[in-house]
DNA sequence: TCGCTATATGAGAATAATCGCATACTCTCA
DNA sequence: TGAGAGTATGCGATTATTCTCATATAGCGA
């Protein structure tokens, strides 16, 4: 019987895989300050518009962000804004192994 | 030039591909309750030895872990237990999403 | 030293993630 | 309805990740 933890680290595996790619924790970073459309985010992060997309439907598929079309731009936001806190961590520990 | 935002982004990155993975997160899960050596977390994962041994290593690699030799068996603990607060983030994201 | 146990590492195959380009879709406005 | 802007999707090439099996390394006790 597959146990319900088993699941679980399958789909946290699933969530912090959708997190690991630096495109995306642009995306997510500049999405901590306010919703932003497709476009301002391909320019703030440097990326191709086609390459954000992929990467705004594969957060989206998580559930960490949202979208709302509004006339001819769709606009993204933070759904969990606690994903953000990851990233403390994420910095502790970085800091931990430079020490 | 490099920034040192994009270096933090990127290293960010690799701390969480390194986690981004349903038998590491097992590991991480089994040393939260204290140190174990290789041959318990296969057991404890169902991973083979080798396997365990290689993910063992992604994860010392980040600094998440550390590792301490005692005769035949070599033991290793969670070198940084924020990392577990991760967790209760993504349990979060997934609850919230199946909401 | 030899045999045994525990762990680590290497090679190769299979799978997944990423990127760039081209194109399709959607909405607005004239 | 047609043009144009903004966004999404499909495809192929490249690269990264993961697994398994075989082998190497390290320490133990006889």
């Amino acid at each position: 019987m597959q146990t319900k933890q088993n699941l679980d680290y399958k789909q946290q595996a699933r969530l912090l895989r959708a997190l690991a790619n630096e495109t995306r924790l642009k995306i997510i970073d500049a999405l901590s300050r306010g919703e932003m459309h497709v476009g301002a985010l391909a320019e703030a992060t440097g990326a191709e518009q086609s390459s954000v997309s992929k990467h705004l439907a594969v957060l989206r598929a998580v559930g960490v962000v949202d979208d709302e079309r509004r006339g001819n731009e769709v606009y993204y936001r933070l759904l969990t804004p606690c994903v953000v806190e990851f990233f403390s961590c994420a910095l502790r520990v970085i800091k931990e192994r430079q020490a």
